[in-house]
DNA sequence: AAACACAGTGTCGTTTAGACACAATTCTAA
DNA sequence: TTAGAATTGTGTCTAAACGACACTGTGTTT
């Protein structure tokens, strides 16, 4: 929790930086052994969770303060983010850090604004991500997508939007490049599906449309010195990827 | 045009009852004769066009903002509204209305600040539209989607992005209560997905497909007093249609 | 009455999707 | 050392979906 001092600069820096009324929040999506995760702050000495986010500089675009904020929480450059829906209920923001709103006058306490705010999702690889907390929280950290707590003001639903989204747009989007490594084999990639749709798929109907698509080379030698029969790896073909992403797979008409 | 003083009230106006920095650009689609149309204003004296838009109140949800301004525009309650982006280049408003931009001091020109706009795009009923000219306009009126002028600002984008939109949705929504009247043949159906896709389909397996789906009742009776062979008019089930729009059709995993 | 325009319905072959079986490789346990 | 379990690679069968297409019916026009 900030001080009243602390608060005091917060706020008139933020009116002189920032756009008003208008915030950001990311659901950064990540994957690690088997689990999908999510990244999560923790509200100084409290222990209350929120997602990340941030404000839009006065002259930055938004694709751009989305990218800045990500690369406060993660270290991370050139994330890919999704803008995916804009929440704008006036209530919304009333509880927002209400525990600041006795500490200075309305007018020059940013917080006490109402904030429409715009929901990004991020695809991140788990491993390259160094999870750094922001001004108000004292952590900032991995959560199981199955095991997020109650989250802070109307976070649940931005986080549940989000999923909502990311399922859909697996039909007519490739993915996977943002949240594995390198190479992979075919299980693993699996398993993302898997994780994110929370269904189990046939290993070999999923693998011959996955290959489908036509987005997957595969390594000329398999995955040696694990357990039982070797893998083959595979990469995305990014020229490939990335047309895909603009084209879509099969539409319905 | 406004005169200076017309603008000095409408600035002192915006600032006192709208949120800053956040607008709402409407792209209203509509159907007739086999065509489909939007809802352009014509600026004041130029021959510029624009799209339907507006501002959000200090304590109004958007997508009751986006409601109030079509219904300003069209008479229409109740829309069917659907939110789709969120365009924020720090540049796209610079142009915004710039022909005011010498008239009053920055400070006080509401039209100078930096807008980021929710973009919406409504389905509705050609005929039951009363187009209405705004504070800015002389003329609103339906424009055929294929000779849309140049717009002002970044409006063909958004038009351009509401329109992909669209069609992307059509591979998982039912589409067409809020376009059609309330009863309609077939090939009348089919005409509207023809027109939005832009391109012809298949008379046969176009009704196969969309009867598939459950939304629709054929009435008892077929149209009378046409030209040629009586066409059995359909409605759409609404129960079904509802269920229909949360659900989704078919995903693909 | 013939020609035409448009509406309703059915069929055929190909592609796609879902369910499933079997062979290959490697570790583990008897 | 060998049988079994676990995991991976690959193929096949069937049903459903999709796309192309042909025929029949009804009313208007000439």
């Amino acid at each position: 929790m900030l001080t009243k001092k602390e608060l005091r600069e917060y706020c008139a820096d933020a009116y002189e930086k920032y756009l008003g009324h208008i915030s950001i929040d990311c659901v950064v999506f990540g994957f690690h052994e088997g689990l999908m995760k999510v990244l999560l702050l923790e509200i100084k000495s409290e222990s209350e969770w929120y997602l990340p986010g941030g404000f839009v500089l006065k002259k930055e675009p938004i694709e751009m303060a989305a990218n800045r904020i990500l690369k406060e929480r993660t270290g991370l450059d050139q994330i890919f983010l999704q803008q995916f829906h804009v929440f704008g209920d006036p209530e919304r923001s009333k509880e927002h850090f209400d525990m600041y709103k006795d500490m200075l006058p309305d007018k020059e306490n940013w917080f006490t604004n109402r904030f429409l705010t715009i929901g990004y999702y991020a695809l991140v690889d788990f491993n390259d991500v160094n999870p750094a907390p922001d001004q108000f929280s004292t952590t900032c950290t991995w959560c199981d997508l199955n095991s997020v707590p109650q989250l802070k003001l109307d976070h649940s639903l931005i986080l549940k939007t989000a999923l909502d989204t990311l399922r859909l747009h697996l039909n007519y989007q490739p993915i996977g490049y943002n949240l594995m490594q390198k190479e992979f084999t075919m299980p693993e990639l699996q398993k993302l599906y898997e994780t994110i749709l929370d269904k189990k798929l046939d290993r070999r109907n999923f693998q011959r449309r996955i290959l489908g698509f036509g987005i997957l080379k595969r390594s000329e030698q398999p995955r040696k010195g694990g357990a039982h029969k070797a893998p083959y790896l595979y990469s995305f073909d990014l020229e490939n990827y990335r047309a895909a992403l603009i084209e879509g797979f099969k539409g319905g008409w």
